[in-house]
DNA sequence: ACACCATTCAATTAATCAATTAAATAGTTT
DNA sequence: AAACTATTTAATTGATTAATTGAATGGTGT
């Protein structure tokens, strides 16, 4: 090969390299797959990850650099999103090659939900026809905003947070299903942790919203950003 | 956030990462664009990027690990592969993302390509329709048994290595357009050049095999991989 | 046994890494 | 203008990780 063509390759390759560096840190990951979520501001990442500010603003400088965020500055708040489409289906692909092709994923996650919650969770697809008696309530326990940006249809918002809160309006009679973000999120299976503690029927539901909309059902709420 | 949860989701994204990293390097990206036109010896991969025997060993030991490669022993030889559909749509997914994001990528090819070759070159799609003529004369120059994998319906096969022999029996009064990997590829560029210097008529072709596939274009050859 | 391909090992050189702390900006509110 | 808030930057920590080469080793087929 003469020189120059491999300068070119270097060059190129080099530049798809940095997508790679973006997302070689576990961190950076978690961050990227909170913004699949929607816009966030700093503050929200570091809170969400349990990462000091200065810390996820380093993490967030090397994803700007590597294009696979934007952000938009909003009063004192900086606001980070996905920079496109294109990153989030990649996100999605790299999950789904990890599914697929690393078996120590799902049984690290197998062992994860297992202990917290022997009961097999239930699939949406079934839940829906269930909800028409009336006697299935949905719990979408992720933050507010997030529920504002999209949710599925007939679920209500009951953040985690205050869940502790809102007991008391909860009916005994009804059997609860707790709905979260996707596949990586803990909030369901901490919900149905606390209600089952306190006599709840609850179960959780196999998929989050991510899933969901992958699966393209209908989404009630604001438009969400991609 | 509690401290089993920290825990799963560390071992989660840790996980994913572990993806990342294998594609952090220049290098494996090549390897891998390469194992995306088919399966090839680690000597064939040596020799196609210049590098070392046991440096490309190496690396595809970490793509190996990283699963998104898998091996088979035939006879002495040891060929690697992508190890599956969803590996392709990956590398498919950064090229996307780098090109529409990173500024650099498209000025990098520009540079480099116009510097070889000033003409314009030729849509496949335009190509087709004034092959039926049979005034333009389409060749394959990538190794032999990328063209016998697949190749262009209509296309003639001479490797770039042959070139120089094959010269004389090509008749000059045909007009020649050709192609090869795709966007990364110096081949084509390079087999305008030494025709085009021996007073042949000859373009290049703006996309190579990659892209056609990915066009749902016909193909013809043996069945690909994937 | 030999030639051949591939992997592994040891060693070198270089650099990158994540995270913390503290200080610096930049915009907002008082 | 001063106080406040959110974010960025810089400096530092210590540790790890990187790519590459050449030699040794392991298999395979002839």
């Amino acid at each position: 090969m003469s020189q120059d063509a491999r300068e070119f390759k270097d060059a190129i390759y080099g530049q798809y390299a940095r997508i790679g560096k973006a997302i070689s840190s576990p961190r950076r990951i978690e961050l990227l797959e909170l913004l699949s979520q929607g816009a966030k501001s700093v503050e929200m990442l570091a809170k969400e990850t349990g990462m000091s500010v200065a810390n996820v603003s380093q993490h967030l400088q090397t994803l700007l650099e590597a294009r696979l965020v934007q952000y938009r500055k909003k009063g004192n708040f900086v606001y980070y999103r996905l920079s496109s489409k294109t990153v989030s289906d990649f996100l999605v692909n790299i999950e789904q090659i990890a599914e697929e092709r690393l078996p120590d994923v799902n049984q690290i996650r197998k062992e994860f939900f297992e202990q917290r919650d022997p009961l097999e969770p239930v699939l949406l697809q079934e839940l829906l026809q269930q909800m028409d008696t009336g006697d299935i309530v949905l719990i979408d326990v992720r933050p507010k905003e997030e529920y504002e940006e999209g949710h599925i249809p007939g679920a209500i918002s009951i953040p985690i947070e205050e869940l502790e809160k809102e007991l008391e309006q909860l009916p005994k009679d009804k059997e609860f299903v707790a709905y979260c973000r996707g596949k990586q999120c803990v909030y369901a299976v901490h919900a149905v942790d606390v209600l089952r503690s306190k006599g709840y029927q609850i179960r959780r539901a196999e998929e989050g919203i991510r899933e969901w909309s992958y699966m393209d059902q209908p989404i009630e709420g604001t438009d969400r950003l991609h």
